[in-house]
DNA sequence: ACATAATCGAACATTAAAGAACATTTGTGC
DNA sequence: GCACAAATGTTCTTTAATGTTCGATTATGT
């Protein structure tokens, strides 16, 4: 695979395709990368002095090889990058729901994910997830049981569904439900993929309460799939750039309804 | 897709045409973006800034990769780092045995992911596993469908393990298991973890056919839990490097034994 | 339409990346 | 242990990318 045609590309793409070469082959050469890469030997030597100061690999005369660590990744992209600061609010004051030894499930979405990042300091959790990312972000704290669904992984999407995922769910009764959607509006909440929403239908049948977090741009909108109606949801945490007319079919389908800004509940 | 036609457009516009061009090619260049949208490699770096400070992308020099918020990385360490060319020999041959359509099962360890990596250009397949790392070498193929057990996620660990996993796989039947074990000796195979064997057991259960694959340093040793009797084992894939004494038994033990050398079987 | 702010381009200063030459260390065979 | 070769480190230089500032242009809101 010497690749002749020698593509353009950065010096932070070629130390990860240096660590990639790595991670298959558990051990690299100098000159090997040189020639590969078409660049001089002392480039590779630095890139690899760098990548060692990253605790990344370890050098070698010649070389280096693999230091321990070793890491699988599912890649992933976030759709909504965008409102990053109102999720992160919004993700506070739903982990602040969230006591220590309480089972709870926590859904697909990238609010739910900042929901899960936020609640490292909570003790004794048992959380049940079917999302790949979730467990990710919490499978590192000792204190916390994390119990991965199983199902089909969607491909370009770290999360699981299918029937298995559902017949799982149904084997777990759980204290909280934390559940994001794509769309809301007065009739319910909706996402664009079937599997997900039947997952997403029995998260909220195996818990005893649920709290939805969502930003308020995703307020009047639908999507492909309406996967439940507003009795169904307990709570809804939501940040305050809502519009007036949102806010009153809002506070009439849902009993606890909770505005949040910048960081603090109102 | 060169557009000569370079349409006007908002800086938004252009902003999330860059987060789409980087989510499907992984990364951008300033240059490629600035003759592609028609604007200086100023404007491009101004855009790249912009997505940088709100955690879309990380910016290189030359251009920007995806942010590695966006990814979900389970971090693991590879214990047996050593024999790598061993187990890349031993996957090839390991994966040679799988043919399109079918259903397989895999299970947690380094040379198992090895085999999962050399199954990439296999069309059809359903890929049932218990690993993180299978999973996530598996689930960008397009052509292959990709279930993960459920479980619980061991820390330090990317596997699934419990009863929720063996529950799981009782519910499934294929083809061909393809085992690890980390000892093996005369009377059988082991494992470190309890979990972990218990899950393999039923690996074996549900399989027609089962084949392990294992370096030859692992032969003549033992571990803390013995998970499975040789009668088990339809074929085993090993190194040449088995000593004499050690492939009398081997030889006795299982039906069929393959000593693959250097990337080719004998 | 007007004011205002955002956006963009251009010139110049700054900084990072990569190669080259030479000194130094490391590994290996005798 | 010594010598020789290969690999590595150091320093300097060149090139290219980046940042800065300012002025011009284009949206945007009242």
């Amino acid at each position: 695979m010497k690749n002749g045609t020698h593509k353009k590309q950065t010096a932070t793409t070629r130390r990860s395709a240096i660590l990639e070469r790595l991670s298959s082959e558990g051990e690299v050469f100098v000159l090997e990368l040189a020639t590969e890469f078409d660049v001089t030997p002392m480039t590779i030597r630095r890139d690899l002095e760098a990548l060692e100061g990253q605790n990344a690999l370890t050098r070698t005369h010649g070389g280096a090889i693999f230091s321990k660590q070793s890491v699988a990744e599912f890649a992933f992209l976030e759709r909504n990058r965008t409102s990053i600061a109102e999720k992160r609010a919004i993700a506070r004051a739903a982990a602040a729901m969230v006591a220590p030894g309480m089972r709870i499930v926590i859904d697909t979405g990238t609010t739910t994910l900042e929901v899960a990042r936020a609640l490292g300091n909570v003790d004794g959790l048992q959380v049940l997830t079917s999302s790949l990312a979730v467990a990710s972000a919490l499978h590192t704290f000792p204190q916390m049981e994390v119990v991965l669904l199983g199902g089909n992984v969607r491909s370009n999407s770290p999360d699981l569904s299918g029937s298995l995922t559902e017949d799982n769910l149904r084997k777990f009764r759980v204290d909280l439900a934390i559940l994001g959607a794509d769309a809301l509006d007065e009739r319910g909440l909706y996402t664009t993929d079937l599997g997900i929403a039947r997952v997403s239908e029995a998260m909220i049948d195996v818990a005893e309460e649920t709290v939805l977090v969502s930003d308020s741009r995703k307020l009047s909108r639908t999507s492909f799939v309406k996967f439940a109606d507003w009795h169904a949801i307990d709570h809804i945490i939501v940040d305050n750039g809502v519009a007036a007319a949102d806010r009153s079919w809002l506070d009439d389908c849902v009993k606890h309804v909770h505005y949040v800004s910048g960081g603090k509940a109102c």
